[in-house]
RNA sequence: GCCCGCGUAGCUCAGUUGGCAGAGCACGUCCUUGGUAAGGACGAGGUCAUCGGUUCAAACCCGAUCGCGGGCUCCA
């Protein structure tokens, strides 16, 4: 799954695009009332910072910025300030005016302010499209629009900044740094309260926060490393039970499971394309080779080099080659140069990606058609040197573990796999309470066939319109968004929204249609001629550790019973010795039923004993007394929801067992 | 990788102008025998991220490095 490689002529990275006129129109009052805010920041700076120089400032999902260059820096000690000065242009309700200039006089204008990003972006509107300008009060924007009609349309109450962060002009690295000043707007004070109530949720939530406390994982950064996470025994049971339920899951589906190493020889990674587009994002190689032996192999790949470059030469060139020296021959001894530099070898890499792996076993006995579809599935160990400000807890790592399939099929084969996938997904939504999800199908651009996606315009139409029809049939709530497809086919990403509407990419889903070839798989059809499959990618759970950071967030720690680290712990009213034999064998039964069950008969007090469950959200707890002893019953009590009063001891553990088979939510 | 901010006990954080390293929680020992969210006493725990500099004296000032956080770029 997501080895999409780098595209090999995409030099400059895009920025947001800039939205079309019709886009525009469709912008609705929210956006409308952001957008003016963006500019009533921008009024408010040049008031308090008159040499600022302005980029742009555009609405955004959760409110507003502007971006800004100015000696001063800001801080969120400027806030109250700026906001204050906000305030007043609110105040003024200034009218938001519309005007047209023609290029000269726009250029003229933003020149003789020296505005020069704004000069920059008067050059990004095509030709013919108006060029228009919006004034409020002394403020003037090279603007499309829209706004509300008057500043004062903008309830002073419903603004408030939130940060100040840097971002390059144009999104581009190479570019100068600008202050970004990030805010939100609502239409009044409440809805403002309740979005920034939304905002302390989550940071409540925080996936890194929950799992220091709950003890679920650990980094180490100083003898591990960044972005190579601990898992703690809690966060294993975790692992361990999403991996059960993928191999149920999967075993179900007519999956077969198989095992890789953790690396494999730079030729794999250059046969599938990986080195050198992906290599920045691969650990560096391991070198096995002695001095002498290293310097024979750069030898052997120097002349290598030169004779493709030869090769290259021979293909175009029109006269004959007078040494005689045959292209046929030159292409020979690539090889034989090749299989020397192969025989030495000299280089591993950590994987990246478990597809190459799972391509090397369907390559590893002959294959007929027979054999499909071929579902491989493994719980593959990647790693990625993600740059290190890319790091975030567990949703960005550099060590991940990957719920990673590969469905080898024909073309005739391909639709009803893909059907079943996407099945697959849904079921697991249904799971975990996902009711919210999309998914973004990512089709390929004709224009850049040979470019940015291979160039096979035929199987792109045909494996993207069975997608398409897929998507439709099974009623899934999708978007599709040309030119963003993999290299090798069209892909779908699947996001979902958690508890607390926080939006997360949690899987993709991509149709592999060179890459097999690439390395040679074939299989015998039924008229014995020799075809290359289809390959779907499919990761529904993603990666674990992406998926268990949304998950602490979507249940604020409070797992379902079944995914719960400690189930249950049953807690004695005292330490009197027939009590905590009739607890102990409580705990014993439930033990040997797979449950995870911990005993606390310690003479604290009861309180102080459920005030420490509560705290480490234990699912159940199971209280017992002189009361409970003398009946076989046993008093419930579940985190976060009280008791739920005394019931007959088997009655409880049958229900106990029963909603963990059941994974019920 | 880049910009900005931050690194004090396992965690959350105090620490005045540069002048003896602190609290709560957690942890350990002992006491407490109690019915649904916190009983008490005592104890242990630190190279103030690391390295270097300034100073009679550095947690505090300066520099570098590492790490973390907010963004940008990238992405599962």
């Amino acid at each position: 799954m997501n080895d999409e490689q780098q595209p090999q002529f995409e030099s400059a990275k895009s920025e947001v695009q800039r939205k079309t006129l019709d886009q525009r129109e469709q912008m609705n009052e929210l956006m409308r009332l952001r957008h003016s805010c963006a500019h009533i920041l921008a009024t408010a700076v040049l008031r308090l910072w008159p040499d600022a120089l302005l980029d742009i400032g555009p609405p955004t999902e959760e409110g507003f910025y502007y971006d800004f260059e100015l000696k001063h820096r800001f801080t969120p000690d400027d806030f109250p300030k700026i906001e204050e000065e906000m305030r007043k242009v609110t105040k003024e309700n200034q009218v938001f005016e519309k005007s047209i200039k023609t290029r000269e006089e726009a250029l003229a204008y933003f020149q003789g302010k020296g505005q020069t990003f704004k000069v920059q972006r008067l050059g990004d509107i095509p030709e013919g499209e108006p060029i228009s300008f919006f004034q409020n009060g002394e403020f003037v924007d090279l603007c499309a629009g829209p706004h509300v009609m008057r500043t004062g349309n903008v309830k002073p109450g419903g603004i408030k900044l939130l940060k100040v962060a840097s971002a390059y002009f144009r999104g581009n690295e190479k570019n100068p740094q600008l202050q970004r000043l990030y805010g939100t707007a609502f239409k009044n004070k409440e809805e403002l309260d309740t979005w920034l109530k939304m905002q302390e949720e989550a940071r409540k939530r925080d996936h890194r926060k929950i799992g220091a406390e709950m003890g679920l994982f650990a980094m180490d950064a100083e003898y591990v490393g960044p972005g190579l996470p601990l898992w703690l025994p809690k966060g294993t049971v975790l692992v361990e039970e999403l991996e059960r339920l993928a191999k149920e899951t999967e075993f179900q589906a007519g999956y077969v499971r198989v095992k890789t190493p953790h690396l494999a020889k730079e030729k794999m990674y250059k046969t599938s394309g990986h080195l050198p587009y992906y290599a920045e994002s691969m650990f560096p190689p391991m070198e096995m080779l002695e001095e002498d032996e290293r310097q024979k192999r750069d030898d052997l790949m120097e002349r290598r080099a030169d004779l493709i470059q030869l090769a290259e030469g021979m293909g175009k060139a029109i006269a004959p080659n007078p040494s005689g020296y045959t292209e046929e021959q030159v292409r020979r001894d690539i090889q034989k140069l090749e299989s020397e530099i192969t025989l030495l070898g000299g280089r591993y890499y950590l994987k990246a990606m478990n597809c190459p792996h799972h391509h090397r076993i369907f390559a590893a006995e002959p294959r007929s058609y027979r054999d499909l579809p071929l579902r491989l599935a493994e719980y593959g160990t990647c790693y990625r040197y993600e740059q290190s400000g890319e790091l975030f807890g567990l949703m960005r790592v550099r060590s991940m573990n990957m719920n990673d399939a590969h469905l080898y099929c024909t073309a005739e084969q391909f639709a009803e796999e893909f059907r079943a996938v996407n099945d697959m997904y849904l079921k697991y939504f249904k799971i975990f309470g996902l009711d919210r999800y999309q998914m973004r199908f990512s089709t390929h651009d004709p224009l850049r066939l040979g470019q940015k996606f291979v160039n096979e315009p035929e199987l792109w139409k045909k494996t993207e319109d069975m997608v398409r029809q897929v998507l439709i049939e099974s009623g899934i709530n999708y978007v599709e968004v040309a030119n963003e497809a993999a290299f090798y086919g069209p892909k779908i990403d699947v996001q979902v929204w958690s508890a607390i509407g926080r939006e997360f990419t949690i899987a993709t889903n991509q149709v592999d249609f060179a890459v097999p070839a690439r390395f040679g798989l074939t299989y015998r059809d039924r008229d014995n001629t020799e075809k290359t499959p289809l390959c779907i990618h499919r990761a529904p759970l993603g990666t674990h550790e992406r998926f268990i950071g949304f998950l602490i967030e979507h249940y604020a720690g409070n797992f379902p019973l079944w995914l719960a680290p400690e189930q249950v712990r049953v807690l004695t009213l005292n330490d009197e010795a027939p009590l905590v034999e009739y607890a102990k064998s409580i705990t014993a039964e439930l033990r040997a039923q797979f449950v995870r069950v911990e005993g606390d008969w310690s003479a604290n007090p009861v309180k102080a004993k459920i005030a420490d469950a509560e705290t480490a959200k234990v699912h159940t707890m199971l209280v017992v007394g002189q009361r409970d002893l003398e009946a076989g019953a046993v008093s419930v009590r579940l985190h976060g929801k009280g008791n739920v009063g005394a019931k007959p001891r088997a009655e409880v553990i049958a229900d106990l067992l029963a909603s963990i088979r059941e994974r019920r939510a």
